[in-house]
RNA sequence: GCGCCUGUAGCUCAGUUGGAUAGAGCAACUGCCUUCUAAGCAGUAGGCCGUAGGUUCGAAUCCUACCAGGCGCGCCA
C-alpha cells in the first residue's frame, strides 16, 4: 500500500518538476489527521527555495487516481495528510487475501547471499552468547529467502584454532598412552572416540585456564595447533573425533531451536588453501613479513584511528582466524559467486571484520561482493557484565531451552490450558511456546543494542511476548475452525463497519513495506514491532466484533475473511522470525 | 592514550533514513469472563529524550564540547 501511494506521489512530484526522492509516503503519526502522510513538500521546498504549502498544493493537484482518497489535506507547515476511502481499503484487502504472497513481491534481481552465523566452536558448548547470532542469522536467512534472494547459510564452525591445540595437550596429559600422541605410530587409529561431548565440555575450560596461567602450557598448545594444521596424522585423527562428537551435539541444539544450515563448513575446510594463498599474496606484494609474522597492512591515510595489519601467519607458523576468514571470502565470492556476504557476529569483533574486509578489497578477493558485519550487542547480566549463572559459569543453551519449555508447561497447568490434550501434543505446545518466548525476547530488541539477559524476560507470557502472538493466532484458528464446523466460510471483504475494523485493515496493509524495511536494515525487530501491533489490533477487533454470533451473514463472512488474512500475516511473519503457531493451545 | 558504541517513564526497551502532541511491555491503581481461549480487553498514573551549546521553519534523531557507562586497539576466537 505504501509502495502504491509512494509511486503515485513520485509521479506527482515529477510532473511538478520536483525531485521524486522527496515523495516518500509514510504511515501517519497523527492518526487523528490522516492514515498516511507525505512530508516531502517541506523537504522539496527547502531544496527549491519555495513555499512548502504551495508545493504541497501543486503536488496534490498533480495526483492521479485521487478518487481512492476520502480526504487529502494540507496541514501545518506543509504536511500532506491522506485518508483512503473505505471502499478502496476493502478492495485492497481483497487483493492481498487473493495473493498467496499477501502482496509481498519477490525481488526481480535475486542475489546470491551467504549468511555466516551461529559461530559455535568445537568442544565448547553452545551457551546463551550464541543465541543472538543464531536466531538473528536464522531470521535473516528466512527473510532474504522469502524476498527472493538465493541464500546459503554457513555455520562456519570454529574447528581450527588454538583451542584445538589446548584440547590435544589436555588429553595427552590425561591419557598419554593413546596412540594419537605417539609420533612414530603408523596407524590405523581407533574408530571409537576417546572422548564424549561431556568430556570435551569439561576439558576445555580446564585446558584454557591452564594455558592462561602457564606460559609453557600455552607454548605447548600453540605447537600442537601448528602441528595439527600441518597435518600430523595422530592429531588429525584425534581432531576428527573432536569434531564429530561436537557436531552431533550442535545439530541437536540447533534442531531444538528450529535452525538449519546449508553448509557445515568450518575453518579447517580452508586449511589446504592457506599456504598457497599466502604465497600468492606475498608474490603479488600484498603480504609481507613483519616481526616474524606474515601480515597485510590495511591502514589508510584517512584513518582516524590506528588500524593494525591483518596477521596471516604467526611467527611460529600457525594461522589465525583472520587467515581463514580471508580464504573464505575468496571462496565465497569465487566458487560460490556470492554477491553479498553477511557475518552475524558480536559487535566487539568489529575491528576484526574491518581488517578482514579491507584486506579482501586490497587483494581483490572481495570482487564486487558486499561484505557486511551484521553486528549485535553483547548480552549482559543484571550487573551490566557479560552474563553468568549464579554458580558463575555461563548458562548452556540446552539448559535455557529446557527451562523455557518447563516454564511453559507450568503456565499451561496453572491456566488449565490443553488439559485434555494428549501428552505429546502438550509437550509440543510447550516447546513451541518456549521457543517463541526465547526468540521474541531476543529479536524484539534492536540488533545493535546491548541487552540485559534477565531470566524473567524469557519466562514471561503476558504483554509483548512470543506467547501472546501465538495465543492471538491460535484464537483466530479456533474461530475459523468453529465457523467451518457451522458451515460458515470467509467471503468478500466489505467496507468496515466500526473504527477498529478499519484500523485492522490499515495495519494489514502495512505488511509488504515492513518486510522490505526489515530486510533493508537487516533488523528483525521491525518485524517484531509489526506483528505485535497487528496482534494487538486484532485483539481489540476480537473484543468488539463478535464474529460467530454476528447476525448479518455478509458482515460475518467478511469478518471471517479479514480474520483469515490476519492469521496468514501473523503466521507468515512469525515463520520469518522462526516461530511456529500450534493448531490449538 | 586513541577509536567505536550506548545514555528515552520506577524497570526492560521501541522510536525505519530531521517532521506535527516522544511510544510499548513489565511493575502500580480502576473496571470487564452464564457470547468466538482472561496468555485477553478497556482505562488511570508515570518524561527537561545524560548535560550545555550549535545547525534548521522544525532535533530524541545531525554537529561540537562535557559527564556517565560499556567495548575494542599485532601474533586468542
Amino acid at each position: 500500500m505504501i509502495g502504491k501511494l509512494t509511486t503515485m506521489f513520485s509521479q506527482a512530484f515529477e510532473s511538478c518538476g520536483l525531485d521524486p526522492r522527496f515523495s516518500r509516503v509514510i504511515i501517519s503519526d497523527r492518526p487523528d489527521l490522516g492514515q498516511f502522510q507525505c512530508n516531502g513538500a517541506l523537504a522539496a521546498a527547502r531544496a527549491e527555495k519555495k513555499n512548502p504549502k504551495a508545493i504541497a498544493q501543486a503536488v496534490i493537484e498533480a495526483l492521479q487516481d485521487r478518487q481512492i482518497f476520502s480526504d487529502i489535506s494540507i496541514a501545518g507547515a506543509g504536511f500532506i495528510n491522506l485518508t483512503l476511502t473505505d471502499a478502496f481499503l476493502a478492495s485492497h484487502m481483497e487483493e492481498m487475501a487473493d495473493d498467496d504472497r499477501l502482496g509481498c513481491a519477490k525481488t526481480s534481481q535475486p542475489r546470491n547471499v551467504i549468511i555466516d552465523f551461529g559461530g559455535p566452536n568445537v568442544a565448547k558448548p553452545m551457551h546463551v552468547g550464541h543465541l543472538r547470532s543464531t536466531i538473528i542469522g536464522d531470521c535473516l536467512q528466512r527473510l532474504l529467502r522469502f524476498t527472493g534472494d538465493n541464500v546459503t547459510s554457513d555455520i562456519h564452525l570454529g574447528d581450527w584454532g588454538l583451542q584445538m591445540g589446548m584440547l590435544i595437550c589436555e588429553l595427552r596429559r590425561r591419557q598419554p598412552e593413546l596412540p594419537y600422541f605417539d609420533a612414530s605410530y603408523a596407524g590405523p587409529y581407533p574408530d571409537k572416540t576417546p572422548v564424549s561431548i561431556d568430556d570435551l565440555e569439561e576439558m576445555y575450560p580446564v585446558a584454557s585456564a591452564r594455558c592462561k596461567g602457564d606460559e609453557r602450557e600455552m607454548e605447548a598448545a600453540r605447537t600442537a595447533t601448528a602441528e595439527l594444521q600441518q597435518g600430523r596424522p595422530g592429531y588429525r585423527a584425534l581432531w576428527d573425533h573432536f569434531v564429530n562428537v561436537s557436531v552431533n551435539a550442535l545439530k541437536d541444539d540447533f534442531g531444538k531451536l528450529g535452525v538449519s544450515f546449508d553448509l557445515w563448513r568450518g575453518e579447517s575446510y580452508y586449511n589446504d588453501r592457506l599456504p598457497g594463498m599466502i604465497g600468492q599474496l606475498k608474490e603479488r606484494g600484498h603480504a609481507r613479513v613483519s616481526d616474524g609474522a606474515v601480515v597485510i597492512p590495511v591502514s589508510s591515510p584517512s584513518d582516524k584511528k590506528e588500524v593494525p595489519p591483518l596477521i596471516l601467519e604467526k611467527s611460529e607458523g600457525g594461522y589465525l582466524y583472520g587467515t581463514t576468514d580471508l580464504a573464505t571470502i575468496e571462496e565465497r565470492t569465487g566458487e560460490l559467486h556470492a554477491d553479498l556476504v553477511l557475518y552475524v557476529v558480536d559487535k566487539r569483533q568489529h575491528l576484526h571484520f574491518e581488517q578482514v574486509f579491507r584486506a579482501a578489497r586490497i587483494v581483490s578477493f572481495a570482487r564486487k561482493a558486499g561484505l557486511e558485519h551484521i553486528a549485535f550487542g553483547t548480552m549482559n547480566g543484571p550487573d551490566g557484565k557479560p552474563f553468568k549463572t549464579r554458580a558463575g559459569g555461563v548458562m548452556k543453551l540446552k539448559d535455557l531451552i529446557s527451562m523455557v519449555t518447563e516454564n511453559a508447561l507450568v503456565r499451561m497447568r496453572e491456566n488449565r490450558i490443553a488439559e485434555d490434550f494428549d501428552e505429546a501434543e502438550r509437550q509440543g505446545i510447550a516447546r513451541q511456546v518456549g521457543i517463541a518466548t526465547l526468540k521474541f525476547a531476543d529479536l524484539g530488541n534492536h540488533r545493535t543494542s546491548d541487552y540485559v539477559f534477565d531470566l524473567a524476560n524469557f519466562s514471561r507470557f503476558e504483554g509483548r511476548t512470543g506467547p501472546y502472538l501465538l495465543y492471538t493466532a491460535v484464537r483466530i484458528k479456533s474461530i475459523l475452525r468453529k465457523a467451518k464446523d457451522e458451515g460458515l466460510n470467509p467471503g468478500t471483504i466489505l467496507t468496515p463497519t466500526v473504527p477498529v475494523e478499519r484500523e485492522l485493515m490499515l495495519n494489514l496493509s502495512w505488511l509488504p513495506e515492513k518486510i522490505t524495511n526489515a530486510c533493508a536494515e537487516r533488523s528483525p525487530n521491525y518485524l517484531c514491532d509489526f506483528v505485535y501491533t497487528l496482534a494487538q489490533v486484532f485483539s481489540r477487533f476480537y473484543q468488539q466484533c463478535h464474529i460467530l454470533s454476528e447476525k448479518d451473514p455478509a458482515v460475518q463472512s467478511s469478518w471471517l475473511a479479514l480474520s483469515q488474512l490476519c492469521l496468514s500475516e501473523l503466521e507468515l511473519v512469525l515463520s520469518l522470525l522462526g516461530m511456529n503457531v500450534p493448531e490449538r493451545m
